[in-house]
DNA sequence: CGAGTCACTGGAACTCGTTCTAGGCTAGCG
DNA sequence: CGCTAGCCTAGAACGAGTTCCAGTGACTCG
């Protein structure tokens, strides 16, 4: 609750990151399982060899140690996707192409999906700061996919957000299984279209 | 987990009707004190003078109880909206009129709001027809907002989804203190540009 | 070398969602 | 009236997240 160290950010030692790597480890391969459930912390801490006291050391809740695994897993793709660009001209078409390709990668992991995208959104503000790291780099994903030469503008960076927003929604309508993979598609080239707008009109 | 009767759907008798209102009324009581983690399912029970079994067998957990508790504060907002229809002319104004309202409503009740939405999202498929309903509803309202002479294009069907994705994930970023009540605004205002995209090209 | 400090271990203990059991009350039916 | 079926109550019991505690080992400083 209060303002503790954290162990993530401030320099570990060597032991300490292969710790903390362990966990991660664990907790991806349990969660990639059988999702959200199945990450236990009694198990997630067997299978990386600490104490359960330990794990909470590191990750001071479950939520915690997820979301962490979503920042590690998002650091991945965004490395991926950086060095295969997608191949569209238009802004809003690379993002839209550029997130339905995100989007693939999670089908093939749905479990991991299920129990990344819940515990993001189930997160109280104790893992505000966690979460802003996941979202700033989702937005760093997609910038990235628009191929801006300039900075973007104030309107476009709104667009992003809501882009963001539906994603998220998206995600989590599929996994509960109210939404087929054919609807998300159309949800995500629908906000799309919100980039051409602020592309379009700089100044009507 | 199977289809079991459904209390809520097919009839009961007086004294049930009573239970269910009184379970209900407590729920939302506790949430608005504490939100989601003030709402536990052994102190709902004791304040509606039910039995714990009972409370299960009328809500078979925690999250559909508290989804029928969202199923039933819109249904109070979707009357409340109707007797004062939006003030705009423009069917996106309308609608953005409509969602702040909303937004203010929920900004009256944040603990409320944080146990309702949490369990909206935190909803796994078992949840499924009980959240539909609530999307059904949103909907609803939404299009009642922009008060359209004909049936909705399916390509406006397309916004109204993408507004309802944006307006779940703004409020939860509202919520985890993420993002201000301005930041909200902002978001479904630019979301709500999407109607007028809609309508505006017929088939441009 | 000795003492203190701090992270880690193993495991008990606590909370709260959920399930289960035994028994009691009510309503309809013979 | 007495019986049976269901619903309800009280409360125990179980599972998983979280907290706590006593002990241990390693490292540092004197």
């Amino acid at each position: 609750m209060t303002a503790e160290v954290k162990p993530a950010a401030l320099q570990l030692t060597e032991r300490q990151e292969a710790r903390r790597r362990r966990i991660l480890h664990a907790s991806a391969r349990l969660a990639s399982r059988g999702g959200f459930d199945a990450v236990q912390m009694r198990e997630v801490a067997e299978n990386s060899g600490v104490a359960l006291g330990t794990l909470y050391r590191y990750f001071p809740s479950k939520v915690h140690l997820l979301v962490a695994t979503m920042q590690d897993q998002l650091q991945h793709m965004h490395e991926t996707l950086r060095k295969r660009p997608p191949t569209e001209e238009e802004p809003a078409a690379r993002v839209a192409q550029t997130l339905m390709r995100a989007f693939r990668a999670l089908q093939r992991e749905p479990h991991l999906a299920d129990a990344m995208v819940r515990a993001l959104t189930f997160a109280d503000r104790s893992v505000s700061p966690e979460v802003d790291t996941v979202s700033r780099l989702t937005t760093a994903i997609i910038l990235d996919a628009m191929g801006l030469d300039e900075a973007p503008t104030a309107e476009q960076l709104s667009a992003v957000r809501v882009i963001e927003h539906t994603w998220h929604s998206a995600l989590i309508t599929w996994l509960s299984g109210r939404a087929s993979i054919a609807q998300v598609k159309i949800d995500i080239e629908t906000v799309c279209r919100l980039i051409d707008l602020t592309a379009a009109t700089p100044a009507r």
